[in-house]
DNA sequence: CGGACGGTTGAATCACGTCAAATGCGGTGG
DNA sequence: CCACCGCATTTGACGTGATTCAACCGTCCG
């Protein structure tokens, strides 16, 4: 696992894995040829710090492969996930110098970074950059917003079953498997980030857990292998409507 | 009250009173002409619902005056808000049919609407229009998460002493009054409506409200005009730095 | 006057947090 | 191979902050 980072040599822009879903999806050629100069790659390793919040941050990027989350912090050191980071996932914002918030690898993390200012320019000069950046941002605002409703207003267990959910959907989008029939994904957060990320102890995600497991909504293998017999079941359990949202 | 409609007759843009800070705040006088064919006023009284989650939206636009909500809200009727629209706030996603949550007058409101069809064409054509929401969008991302560290880590006491700071500062900034000495304002929401926002019941809120009235932190005029002796104070009571993170 | 509405307050309950101890597992070294 | 450690996780007992349910107040308005 160490020496994943040894295949991360730089791809080729054409047969990068996120090349239809990162800022670069609207590109034709020639703005790839621009960001191709302005572009490295930086590997992480789990667990280690991307950035921290407040620091200066001379690049913008996407997550290529691997997960990263970002928190906030309070002095008591109360903290709050406040974004989960897939790939295809933009980090940074330009136009402003400092991180809002600190960076980290959940697991091994590649990344695609370009150079602050070239980047800046570029959003000036070609609107495909710009048009894809702000749709994105559009989709963050929104999903942020549910979560504000999951975090306000939902139970322990509704608040689990939620997270559950969402990362089961998104990893079936990616492996093009639909909601019918079992679904089995591997949990890529500790119960700390989930915690973290719900607004929960991990006593309580983990008590929480166990309940899903011994209701049936879910089974365990091992601590992080779950798998979904029945995704309608759990959108209930989430609280949701389970309706068709499927594929958003 | 109900005859303040009638000085809501169309503005020019020169003199309106969100021109340097809405979504339009850096077109040129081209860009305004284009946006004056396009562009109507509609007003709504207090308490009235702008959309419906889940309607067919056929405008976007700007709040002008008055205070708007944005919330959502699950079968069993529990509602969080998402999202407090002051003047200058912009409602609507160009590319989206129907609108994701409910949006409700707080106050009268006067809001200045674009026609989507034309606006969304617009936007790729015009590239200030775009790089100005692109902006705004990240700024809303921003608060939004700042939100959810509120909503996810914060005890009900912080939680009021959050919200009350956040109004005050925006209501020094739109009235152009620093920070020192007391801040006086008018509180825009019900206890209801502060619920909502805060992830609370009414109930909490009112406790919270008069707990910090008693240890000195506020006082109030009546239920609804709040002045704060001392900013920092409240800063310290919402469990942020207080830092000087003023006119952000 | 009476009813609607927003707000306050009290008492009882409960969901979740806190504190503490136990379990299980992979890795490391003897 | 086994003893040992570190770490994530589970589980239990207990405390508490926020919700719930309910009574009550003041103001506005027909």
């Amino acid at each position: 696992m160490l020496k994943e980072q040894i295949k991360s040599l730089p791809h080729e822009c054409d047969d990068c894995p996120i090349r239809h879903r990162a800022v670069c999806a609207r590109c034709d050629a020639d703005d790839l040829e621009r960001l191709e100069e302005i572009k490295y790659y930086r590997s992480f390793q789990a667990g280690q710090t991307v950035i921290w919040s407040g620091d200066k941050m001379d690049f913008v990027g996407s997550v290529v492969s691997g997960i990263a989350t970002l928190t906030q912090t309070m002095e008591d050191g109360r903290t709050q996930m406040v974004g989960l980071l897939l790939p295809s996932d933009f980090v940074g914002r330009p136009g402003r110098e400092g991180s809002a918030y600190d960076v980290v690898a959940t697991t091994d993390l590649m990344m695609c970074c370009f150079r602050k200012k070239p980047f800046e320019e570029m959003m000036e000069t070609t609107p495909h950059v710009a048009q894809r950046l702000l749709e994105m941002t559009l989709d963050e605002l929104d999903a942020a917003r549910e979560w504000m409703l999951v975090l306000g207003r939902k139970t322990a267990r509704e608040k689990i079953a939620s997270l559950l959910s969402i990362i089961g959907r998104r990893d079936a989008s990616l492996n093009l498997r639909g909601t019918k029939g079992p679904l089995v994904f591997d949990l890529p957060l500790t119960r700390e980030a989930m915690a973290d990320y719900l607004g929960l102890t991990l006593e309580t995600v983990s008590r929480q857990m166990s309940a899903l497991k011994r209701d049936g909504v879910i089974t365990l293998e091992g601590k992080r292998n779950v798998t979904i017999p029945d995704f309608g079941r759990l959108m209930d359990e989430a609280g949701d409507d389970s309706d068709g949202g499927m594929f958003a």
